[in-house]
DNA sequence: ATTTAGTTTTACATATTGTCAAATTAAAAA
DNA sequence: TTTTTAATTTGACAATATGTAAAACTAAAT
């Protein structure tokens, strides 16, 4: 029952070209995915109207994929990638603490801002769906990472952990869409964050910052 | 071919107690909507999975509701209703604006906190569907004139709509759900939103509030 | 020329939404 | 109490969508 018997023997065969085709259908798969994703909506994106776009069989889209959730998981690891997501690395190396801070802001707020729709659309399918959006959670998980070490760099009076909870929701993609919402390009928005994020890391909670509780005495 | 004719006429008929019947079973559907909306997710809630819970049939959920989306248009009302949003009269009417500021900050906070989950899945739903979509970002807008008159009523230097932007973002359901995912309670996330709305509305951009850009000079 | 394996075609099973009409039932009106 | 009304139920149906399966087809590798 060996793969040697003389019934059960193959040829060799190496896909080669065909690989490659291959890799061409799933790109055009997920090209059609991002456009129908963002322009219609993940109901009304369908197995069949991804065929239809990209130009192959439904069949094939599930032979290549599997299923309509894995299509949009592809997806999410694309973008992930080729969207600049090792420029982390760069930022986590920066010399100083300040230096990180900015470029940690710079990195998430340019990479929500490159794939706004598109994020809005995932995300919101993580928020619809417990399995996808475990999926989401746990980048969210790695960006908490990143943020407490950033934190940590930093230093400064406060507990790490609760300050580490704020930069994570600050550069957070709903806080930046709730922000480019209303009329905020990239570099507002980003300086926005930035300016918070540095607020939140330098003090504690000053809640000095201005009168504190003017509930009875009127100005 | 008036009502009174006598093939057409048609004895006066009050529903009375089967008005309150009706009540009750949009009740439980909606009851049974919230439950599995927070449980299950969007797409694991039925028709008939709601029906079976709330102890009517497939058909009558159709009757009384129309469509699924209408059942959950139907529950965000409820949510809306019900859930104290009725409190931002009380918090717009606050006599100085440090006060307006803080109850409009508490009245957001405690709102997003009470229904946290089920308004994760709904927001999801606006985040997938465009046409749902537009129904949270006309609540959206609200607030955004709500905080507008906040931002104005406090004055200080700075773009009133570029802050009242920042102030929308910061007292989104998104930005406290993203503070509260990781460990963050109520009051401390509510006290998170209102020193960084109060931070934003002093002061413009304050970039100077740490060395600026400390990207050659070392520590 | 033969073999291999991806693609297409075709068919099928299942699940869900939404609609329709007749039978049923509980409440209102007489 | 009897009749009438309207909601609920029951049963059926159409339309979509996902997912699976197998045979025919085809392009590439051998």
């Amino acid at each position: 029952m060996t793969p040697q018997n003389l019934e059960d023997s193959k040829r060799p065969y190496e896909l080669g070209k065909r690989l490659e085709q291959m890799d061409q259908s799933r790109a055009a798969i997920l090209r059609a995915a991002r456009e129908q994703l963002e322009s219609r909506g993940y109901t009304q994106l369908t197995m069949s109207t991804l065929a239809a776009e990209s130009g192959v069989t439904r069949q094939t889209v599930h032979n290549l994929f599997g299923t309509k959730a894995a299509v949009l998981e592809a997806l999410f690891d694309l973008i992930a990638l080729d969207g600049g997501m090792e420029k982390m690395r760069e930022a986590m190396t920066q010399p100083t603490a300040q230096a990180m801070l900015e470029r940690f802001v710079e990195v998430f707020c340019h990479f929500w801002a490159s794939n706004r729709l598109l994020l809005r659309r995932i995300h919101g399918i993580g928020a619809i769906d417990p399995e996808f959006g475990a999926v989401i959670e746990a980048r969210n998980q790695r960006r908490l990472g990143a943020a407490t070490r950033v934190v940590s760099r930093i230093g400064g009076p406060g507990d790490v952990a609760h300050k580490a909870a704020a930069l994570t929701a600050l550069t957070s993609f709903e806080f930046f869409d709730a922000l480019a919402q209303n009329s905020v390009d990239e570099p507002a928005a980003t300086a926005v964050v930035l300016d918070l994020a540095r607020k939140v890391l330098s003090n504690p909670l000053q809640e000095t910052n201005l009168p504190p509780h003017p509930s009875k005495s009127g100005k």
